[in-house]
RNA sequence: GGUGGGUUCGUAUAACGGUUAGUACUCAAGAUUUUCAUUCUUGCAAUAGGGGUUCGAUUCCCCUACCCACUACCA
């Protein structure tokens, strides 16, 4: 019988979720969608000496940023499920709340032979190891060993009542069958095999926390929330054997899910994998949102700084998936439609910070001006200036102006959307818009040196000067409403031209007034956003600073 | 050390066993533009090495090298 796909995300709040842990809940989300099927949250916080406060609480908003919705494990709230509804019927959904459900597992193992009691102290086995490892051996806990440690396959029955009894820091281990080898399948990596014996008895259940590991809890809760699919990271993989030797143990063979391990994220230069480290080192970030740790040391988030969540989940999806041909935008329903499992590539992907910004850029190129305009209008506020539209100046009991006011620092909103529309295709993120652009705001303060040698020269600037006395009475010829660029351009290209004037210097010589640096929008588009007095007011103070 | 996984331009990746080994990012050059940016065009640049199998190997097999993960009462 088909089973409804059933994938789980679940992460362990032990910090803030690292970008590659965005992408297995990315491509996990992903998978269900297309099948039409539930993708679960499921937070794995049995260690609790880990456990970090308010990790939990990031990764729901992080995942909620970038638009992966759980269908099941979290709330509308964004809370984590503690009671059981129609819409989550398997909560709780985190671990450390389903406490009693682990330890009747655990025990039936051991009833069944595939588990048993271990009484040996981590401290015992440390030593154990370190002698070992002295003399270049490796102590495994496994048939080779378990004989000769403290544990109920080795002790008398009599004795192991007692320990169980007394001690209360015993543990269940996972009893490792010798030399066989284990087949299995992954739906990226195909056949996979490997000896038992060279695998350890795994501790399944702590008896001093009476916690299950990783490994009960994973495999039991799969289990009970009938997962159809483990799509998880590489990391999993050496212990994929143990998985499958649990799920037969168990005699759950039948509903196994399939299993997927997903390649991790590497460094940009180097070797190794994506850490935090790295972002702080090379200037880019590795978490989606902000994070700020216990000892108050803060790691930037791609949300703050300035990333599209659209444009992060489409770059993210491409590191290390292809849809098979040339495309690389996706929105997050054609990556539904388009990913495949298959199309997952094997090997670690270095992630590419230019690649990053530049999905940005493509994303921002998108968005509408009056989209960009309401993002931009609090950059605008930070510098002093006040922005309103007709409506929010009602609002705010502020009398509303069609024209900006330079003097005062006012601007409508309509000219700033003016100001977007022309100056989008140059940036990369919002942030950008006031370096590229201040200059349609605030009158330059200084002018940049090097350009001032350039194109302030005397015989220029008296020609600029006089083109800019053309521009002033033709902008008084037509008034408010008929100085715009396309009016302005032609007559003005003409003047200069018909003068036969040298266009670049007497065009960067008016720039230089009016932006302080010869880069920057045409003359045409400058002067009809400034207007007529502003206008003419920079000129003076250019010749005033600068001289003629 | 052991076990498992991986290896195509600097990066991300494409290529039913037959391609001048493609695309994108980055970088460089040129064109356009009143400057800058944009845009357009062009360029640079790769199958880790060695053996097989095959008429033919980036593709299949083996060995070596390198990289990664795992090797906890962490996930």
């Amino acid at each position: 019988m088909e089973r409804r796909t059933r994938v789980r995300f679940a992460p362990s709040p032990t910090g803030p979720l690292h970008m590659g842990g965005v992408r297995t809940a990315l491509y996990n989300y992903l998978y269900a969608k297309q099948k039409g099927g539930d993708f679960i949250i499921r937070i794995e916080d049995t260690d609790s000496q880990r456990f970090v406060p308010g990790a939990e609480a990031y990764i729901i908003e992080a995942l909620n940023w970038c638009g992966i919705i759980p269908d099941e494990g979290v709330d509308e709230n964004g809370k984590v499920v503690e009671v059981a509804s129609d819409k989550h019927p398997h909560a709780p959904y985190r671990q450390s709340q389903r406490k009693p459900i682990y330890r009747k597992y655990a025990e039936e193992l051991v009833q069944k032979g595939y588990a048993y009691y271990a009484f040996d102290t981590a401290e015992e086995l440390g030593k154990i190891r370190a002698e070992m490892e002295a003399n270049k051996q490796t102590f495994i806990y496994n048939y080779s060993t378990r004989g000769s440690l403290r544990n109920s396959l080795s002790l008398p029955a009599e004795e192991v009542a007692r320990l169980l009894e007394e001690r209360s820091d015993w543990t269940i281990r996972f009893k490792m069958p010798e030399d066989r080898t284990v087949k299995m399948d992954d739906l990226i990596r195909g056949h996979v095999e490997v000896n038992t014996s060279t695998l350890d008895d795994k501790v399944l259940w702590k008896r001093a926390d009476e916690l299950p590991t990783y490994h009960l809890a994973n495999i039991v809760d799969d289990h009970l929330m009938e997962i159809t699919e483990v799509i998880r990271g590489e990391e999993w993989l050496p212990s994929l054997p143990l998985h499958y030797l649990l799920y037969e143990a168990f005699g759950w063979q039948e509903t196994m899910p399939r299993f997927a391990h997903l390649s991790l994220l590497l460094k940009p230069d180097g070797k190794g994998k994506l850490s935090k480290r790295d972002g702080d080192r090379l200037g880019f970030p590795v978490f989606p949102l902000k994070w700020v740790n216990a000892e108050g040391e803060v790691s930037r988030g791609y949300r703050e700084d300035g990333y599209f969540p659209e444009a992060f989940v489409n770059m993210l999806a491409m590191l290390g998936w292809n849809p098979g041909d040339d495309r690389e935008l996706f929105t997050m329903d054609e990556l539904i439609q388009a990913f495949s499992l298959e199309r997952v590539v094997m090997h670690g992907a270095k992630f590419n910070p230019e690649k990053a910004k530049w999905y940005n850029k493509e994303y921002l190129r998108k968005k509408s001006d009056h989209e960009l305009t309401k993002l931009f209008k609090p950059v605008l506020k930070q510098h002093g200036l006040t922005v309103h539209c007709p409506k929010c100046a009602e609002k705010c009991g502020v009398e509303y102006r069609p024209e900006p006011d330079f003097a005062t620092g006012y601007f409508p909103k309509a000219y700033v959307q003016k100001v977007v529309s022309l100056i989008k295709e140059r940036a990369t993120f919002v942030a950008d818009f006031w370096d590229i652009a201040s200059y349609l705001f605030v009158a330059p303060k200084e002018y940049v040196e090097k350009d001032v040698a350039k194109f302030w020269k005397s015989e220029n600037v008296e020609l600029a000067l006089q083109v800019a006395e053309f521009i002033k009475d033709f902008a008084d010829k037509c008034g408010k409403d008929g100085f715009t660029k396309e009016t302005l351009e032609g007559p003005l290209e003409e003047y200069i031209r018909g003068n036969e004037w040298p266009m670049g210097k007497v065009m960067n010589c008016l720039r230089l007034a009016l932006v302080g640096a010869s880069s920057g929008l045409g003359i045409a588009d400058i002067v009809t956003l400034l207007g007529r007095d502003e206008f003419a007011s920079r000129i003076d103070a250019a010749v005033a600073n600068l001289g003629k």
